[in-house]
DNA sequence: CGAACCCTTGAAACGGGTCAAATCGTGTGG
DNA sequence: CCACACGATTTGACCCGTTTCAAGGGTTCG
């Protein structure tokens, strides 16, 4: 058995994941070329780079992201374990985004070439897969709505909500808080707002008593209130698929 | 033959799409259950709707929206002859977004119930399918970057470029204009923009020559310019699949 | 002990938002 | 054929959220 089998792999215990054939575990298995450990501000992929290969965050927490040319950097979604990325780039083509590490990670690496055999021989995987990619979108789609509608004060709110929720779901959750790799800055950068005004909002909701940072803790301290501010609706949970 | 037959559809004929085996026309004709029409301001589906159904615009254009319990609204994406959506949604789950047509349109429409038979029978066309909701994605994250990082001024020039580009790939371009449905509150909607500073951005790209309008017609009277204040790297081009 | 990073705070400038009103079609009904 | 309504575009004035500039303080780590 190899020390990083994905039979074994931790986050299969996790009920929010699918359950999968040991058929089909065993080709995922073997489909996985590699595991990378990064550390933290590691860079996984580059902008601009070719890249032949599919990620899954294993563990730790990642980002995907965008700059212009004049460095101005828009951070396009936070990837945590289980997600999926990759796909977005075409096969030979410079990809548009970078994704990097925001904690040390371990990241499964799968191969784009073998692709096909994958859509042909495991269809139910292959569903699981374009499932992936649409949920990704759903995900960026939160972000642009929040980015283009509304305040600095409610786009802290609604990445907070959303973060929480996705970490609970993944179990990381306890009382009401969790480990939050982010700096000011890269809140900054995701929601597109500047360093300061980033700082004064969340000083404005920290005074309301809406969470409170304990060390790198985040700790939701009014749940509902945030999400009413955020004017959260959310997203049906359900299984999702691991690749 | 059925009148709304796929093997004549108009859009196989341009070289921006793929082409598949007869076999594979064969079966997206028949796993097309209907056609709609819908005629400009129409709403394809509502937001917070089920809809068991996956669409592909045949002609006209459309958008992709999501708005806030206040009114807000944010255009996701626009829509163009050849585009693909609804793979978002899961089953039986609510959408966060609705989808309205800007034209008249007519639309493919796919059963979601019966996609499995696609992903069993055509791993190729399953393929597509992932890639489709991939550079979904891919525009998604555009206009992310545009809305989180760059000025008014910036934004809409580069969704001029790209709608530009996207009509171009699809024969709309004559002589450097094309149609262009989108009224000012679109564009504001789209770019997280207020109307009125929507209009006065696009009277001093006017005073700039860098576009015209000539009725409906949008020509891009500096294309080079244009992107460069777009700050505009482009998206590879390649052949995209047809479902 | 300094270097690097991150967080915090104040003051001033500005881009973009809001409010209000006028203009310009374009289509409709009397 | 004119009157009117309605939607889309313009424009001006004012205001406010956010950005920018600048500086100080905390913490970690070599």
């Amino acid at each position: 058995m190899k020390t990083n089998d994905c039979k074994t792999c931790q986050l299969r215990n996790l009920d929010c994941f699918t359950t999968v054939s040991s058929k089909t575990l065993n080709f995922i298995n073997q489909f996985k070329t590699r595991e990378i450990s990064l550390s933290s501000h590691a860079l996984l992929t580059l902008e601009g780079e070719t890249s032949n290969e599919l990620y899954t965050i294993k563990s730790g927490w990642a980002f995907r992201y965008s700059t212009l040319s004049d460095g101005r950097r828009q951070i396009l979604n936070i990837l945590l374990p289980g997600d999926f990325t990759g796909l977005q780039a075409e096969l030979d083509k410079p990809m548009q985004y970078g994704v990097e590490a925001l904690t040390d990670c371990t990241v499964c690496v799968f191969p784009k070439q073998h692709l096909m055999r994958l859509y042909k021989n495991f269809p139910y995987l292959a569903h699981d897969l374009t499932w992936l990619a649409a949920h990704n979108e759903l995900i960026v789609d939160e972000n642009l709505v929040s980015v283009g509608q509304r305040n600095a004060t409610e786009r802290i709110s609604l990445l907070f909500i959303s973060l929480y929720k996705r970490a609970a779901q993944l179990g990381l959750v306890e009382s009401k808080g969790f480990d939050f790799p982010l700096t000011q800055q890269h809140i900054a950068d995701a929601m597109g707002l500047s360093l300061v005004h980033t700082n004064k909002s969340l000083a404005k909701l920290k005074k309301m008593e809406l969470f409170e940072f304990d060390g790198q803790r985040l700790i939701i301290k009014q749940y509902e209130k945030l999400k009413k501010l955020a004017d959260y609706y959310s997203l049906p949970l359900r299984q999702r698929p691991l690749v």
